[in-house]
DNA sequence: TAGATTGTTAATCGATTAACAATC
DNA sequence: TAGATTGTTAATCGATTAACAATC
């Protein structure tokens, strides 16, 4: 199928989008009216939607329930995944109240540091555990995605870790490109580039 | 000038590279270097200083003191760029944290909630005043970018204020996209859709 | 000099948009 | 039917990469 980064992203800005229409009561939508709220062109909500293989009606749009489930099935693992966050600190701590109960195909198995004062403690439910049990949470719940939220200096040793102990893919929250081998994905999110680019462009618009 | 936002993005990852490098004594590199720590290509890193006017050597590459000099002329307002955070929960704790002394060309200005529990406490040394404040504020320190970092629900309708007090720039980590009109900025930083992201396609890698 | 690197243009690649027949 | 919308292909656009003369 081999959907394109791009497409997976607006992909879930559509889902989400969809789930919160679903419970205004609206059964169905126009490629227009996603692209409105998206503030994108219908042509390209149309191929998207084509490309996850959901179809429409000439008059009466897309079934916004059937729309969910079929996005539901490209983007999610039937299976679930299994996920581990590094780092329980300030962003480690708001990355955690930002995905619990928001998927429930995505589920966090573990949180480490190696603080000996966070270790113990409860974040939004989950407890942290000591950055040695690592590699056996690991093992043990066959993870395959990871959250980094350390500091920048230590990103890179975790990252290695993390794969050498069979993580795939990555969303790095630290301001470090991560070095990975072939075969493992990883998201950047960068906070501190996100601000230095629109402090940059706000000014040439 | 007109850089691409793809370029911005690059320029401020290489700078931020080139600080750390600029401590550890190199006085120079050349563009497979840096190209090599972003996991990019050479001709693509020439190509970006190229555009911001920075040259180099043939022999010894880019002097990083020049690079960092011309970057930043690119990337930061001479005069400095005022900022304020809406949203002092986990996720605004977190920014603030992570801008903190990290750039001296952005400054915050104020942090605001609407939470009277939060009103009054310091967070990484910025006191949170209450949103009533938030338009005098806008006004008397000329701010021209903004923080979301508020729940979903409430993201538009701080947006709206922010655009209406004369804010041209937003970053928004809220997990819903912004209308705004022409001429305003919307860097999103999406957390949820980083996610499903590295979710899906860790499977098809 | 020979060899490596820069600066820049041309070629390639991929993603978005436009267009339109088919459908209801 | 007339009009609006979908599904999909072709055209356009922009960004990346390749190539190479110029330089040291």
């Amino acid at each position: 199928m081999a959907l394109s980064g791009r497409t997976v992203e607006r992909l879930s800005v559509y889902r989400r989008l969809l789930v919160m229409q679903g419970q205004s009561g609206e059964e169905s939508v126009y490629s227009h009216q996603l692209a409105e709220m998206v503030s994108g062109t219908a042509a390209q909500v149309r191929r998207d939607l084509m490309e996850v293989g959901v179809t429409g009606h000439s008059k009466r749009g897309y079934r916004v329930a059937n729309l969910i489930e079929g996005i539901s099935k490209v983007l999610d693992d039937p299976a679930g995944t299994r996920i581990v966050l590094v780092g329980a600190g300030d962003l480690g701590r708001a990355a955690l109240g930002f995905i619990k109960g928001r998927n429930a195909a995505l589920r966090i198995v573990g949180a480490f540091d190696n603080d000996p004062s966070k270790i113990g403690r409860v974040i939004h439910g989950y407890r942290c555990a000591s950055i040695d049990e690592l590699e056996r949470v690991i093992a043990a719940e066959q993870v395959e995605v990871a959250i980094i939220t350390t500091p920048a200096g230590v990103a890179q040793p975790v990252c290695d870790r993390l794969v050498a102990a069979g993580v795939r893919g990555i969303v790095n929250f630290a301001p470090t490109p991560l070095q990975v081998p072939e075969g493992v994905w990883v998201e950047r999110v960068d906070i501190a580039t996100a601000l230095e680019k629109v402090t940059c462009l706000t000014r040439s618009v």
